[in-house]
DNA sequence: TATGTTGTGGAGCAAACGCTCAACAAGTGG
DNA sequence: CCACTTGTTGAGCGTTTGCTCCACAACATA
């Protein structure tokens, strides 16, 4: 049944939807500091007022914005193939996702220092490491070894966002030296 | 030589040093959206006009201070002990450079996400890559592995200020696992 | 003491800020 | 057509922002 619904609601949802992707735009792009009413609207290309019609205030919308980018990036990782290539996989999606996302990246990492300071935004940080956990779980039986893979990929994202030289070669070596995997590369 | 300096330059510069501290207090209680000239100045207890006294704009009182908290930090990296009990320096220094200092560390990370927009900053990161590189070269010759260090340590950070529950056993252990020192722990 | 240098801080301007509001357009159901 | 709901918007309020300015205090040199 596809739910027949409202002409208003769906064009309303739309540019809602609008307003949330600006937002991680102008958070990746100028930073948390940048993310006033203007500037999104403008980012949106919709009236200013806008804003404050789907989200009470600024700050709904940022959390609204990073609880979203959250969720693409858990997908992402949650849908990666099990089994033999996982790791190759992992790797893979993980540098994919840096090099042509740069600015979600950004806007994802800023998150994490938001929620050190919101109590609100602690849950989002606890479903990313479960995330990231259930995806090294996949490469690994040895708890020290997963806490590892965490680290390394915490690390990645970090440095893939600043430094920004890392390749999907060099990304699996690291992975396999910490598995344990003594798997020479071509 | 005492080098005989002038009474006024010497207040001066101890003041400039409270702006600093007061600005990376700031920026690790409330992030970088909060550094204004008025709450820089409530928080060192100084007029407002201090602050454009010793800093042209805003912009260069906040990376001044950043620049300060990075030299610090790899000053106590490069002064850990080297030899046998280097890899335990290290998870101990860290660790406890997280745990007292968690505002500092704040402060430190949102220098990353600055420095991956702002040009001048971006000697500082690899000023930062270049000391954990040094570090972690101590620890092996592995080319291979030292990227795993490095990634672990930056995720280290990244994990202790947001989600905080590693002790030292456990990142320990992980470095000791990377190396390749499958030793037990006791 | 007189003269120059350095440090100090309150007042305040122009711009941007978060946010409210009241008027209006667009769509829905009768 | 009619009420009714929902979406949309420009004007603008009170506040805060980054930053300037200028009178003046503190100190150094002579």
């Amino acid at each position: 049944m596809p739910e027949r619904v409202d002409g208003r609601r769906r064009r309303g949802d739309r540019r809602r939807r609008t307003l949330l992707d600006a937002t991680l735009q102008v958070i990746g792009r100028d930073g948390l500091a940048a993310v006033t009413q203007r500037a999104v609207a403008a980012e949106a290309e919709l009236p200013p007022s806008a804003v404050y019609y789907y989200f009470p205030t600024l700050d709904d919308l940022v959390t609204a914005a990073l609880v979203d980018v959250n969720d693409r990036f858990l997908a992402e990782l949650a849908a990666l193939p099990d089994g033999d290539d996982a790791l190759r996989a992992i790797a893979v999606a993980t540098v994919e996702s840096t090099r042509g996302r740069r600015v979600e990246v950004l806007a994802e990492l800023e998150l994490w220092m938001l929620a050190t300071r919101r109590e609100t935004l602690r849950g989002e940080v606890d479903r990313w490491n479960a995330g990231l956990r259930d995806a090294a779980a996949r490469l690994t039986d040895d708890p020290c070894a997963i806490d590892a893979l965490v680290a390394v990929l915490n690390g990645y994202y970090w440095q893939a966002v600043t430094s920004s030289r890392f390749g999907v070669e060099q990304l699996e070596a690291i992975l396999r030296h910490v598995t344990g995997d003594r798997r020479t590369q071509d």
